[in-house]
DNA sequence: AAGGACACCAACCGCTGGATA
DNA sequence: TTATCCAGCGGTTGGTGTCCT
């Protein structure tokens, strides 16, 4: 069996910005053949390009139902909330804005919208305000020693974390800690939330267990919205069909079946990813070993 | 007016999983 | 079965415009 031809020779395919004459030959070539073969394109085309910078073009910047204005607060408090729950995910998180790209939903986070969080005093990797990680940091020293040894047994290489410690404080110790703390802190997130899911009842099938931060986006947006999750129906009373409602962190979940409101949409996506985390947690549960009491 | 700092974003890079020959 | 390609993804870079001193 043969191989595949390269999809270009990159050492001459043009890079850079793309001309107005470059978008109107990819237009026209969508136009007439619709989206195919990306390697082709060049060729067919009549562009000196690679095949994936069409694609990107295509995809980022050309694409029909994109919108290119500015964000609006409601896809901010979205991404902030997407975020928070999956971290940067970020074609996950453009699927629910319609028009952005996961292009488009990282840009704006990492110049506009994380900053916007670190000025507030958030940090945002966490969602949780700089004081209570430094709480976190301080009650966290009496859990780690215990983990790492259960880490050190596994790979036989104790790791040594006042060294580790030492050489931080020499580049700047106030940031690296504080780096460190949020990835810890991160992780733990991600495993607790693998762990809190897998215990789950059967009737909670599309329950969504978003985390719940002290930090609130909607407050800084809008006045009084629901902050905790509940899992009881608005109502009170979980009727016999299942379809219900509940709130989580402002976000209204509609648990009606086949429902494809953005309510619904946002379930489903959430859940799709905490089964993904179910599934690695089911294939390589050594990985949680010990980190499943979080 | 000049130029340095900063913000923005399009485009590229490198990695991964699935498809293919 | 295996090597390679493709598409998708997240991280990073570089060019350009704007603001500030």
């Amino acid at each position: 069996m043969g191989r595949r031809p390269p999809c270009c020779d990159k050492s001459h395919v043009k890079k850079g910005s793309w001309t107005a004459e470059e978008d109107a030959k990819i237009l026209a070539y969508v136009a007439s053949h619709g989206i195919g073969n990306w390697t082709l394109v060049p060729q067919k085309a009549g562009l000196n390009r690679c095949g994936k910078s069409c694609r990107l073009r295509w995809t980022n910047y050309l694409r029909p139902d994109l919108k290119h204005d500015s964000f609006t607060p409601h896809e901010e408090e979205l991404i902030l909330r997407y975020h928070q729950a999956i971290g940067s995910r970020w074609s996950l998180i453009a699927k629910q804005l319609p028009g952005r790209t996961d292009n488009d939903v990282k840009n704006h986070w990492n110049t506009k919208l994380k900053k916007k969080l670190s000025k507030m005093g958030i940090d945002p990797i966490t969602h949780k305000p700089f004081g209570q990680l430094l709480s976190d940091y301080g009650n966290i020293n009496d859990i780690i020693p215990q983990k790492t040894r259960s880490s050190d047994q596994r790979h036989h290489e104790p790791i040594d974390f006042s060294r580790a410690e030492s050489s931080l404080t020499m580049i700047d110790p106030f940031q690296e800690q504080h780096a460190t703390m949020n990835l810890i802190t991160a992780h733990f997130q991600v495993i607790n939330e693998a762990a809190s899911s897998s215990t789950s009842s059967p009737e909670s099938k599309v329950q969504v267990n978003l985390p719940s931060s002290p930090f609130i986006w909607s407050d800084y947006l809008v006045g009084d919205q629901e902050q905790e999750c509940t899992n009881e129906p608005e109502s009170g009373i979980l009727p016999a069909s299942g379809e219900h409602t509940t709130t989580c962190n402002g976000l209204v979940i509609d648990h009606k079946k086949d429902s494809l409101d953005v309510a619904d949409t946002s379930v489903s996506f959430v859940e799709s990813i905490l089964n993904q985390d179910r599934e690695i947690q089911f294939d390589f549960p050594q990985i949680f070993d010990g980190y499943s009491e979080y």
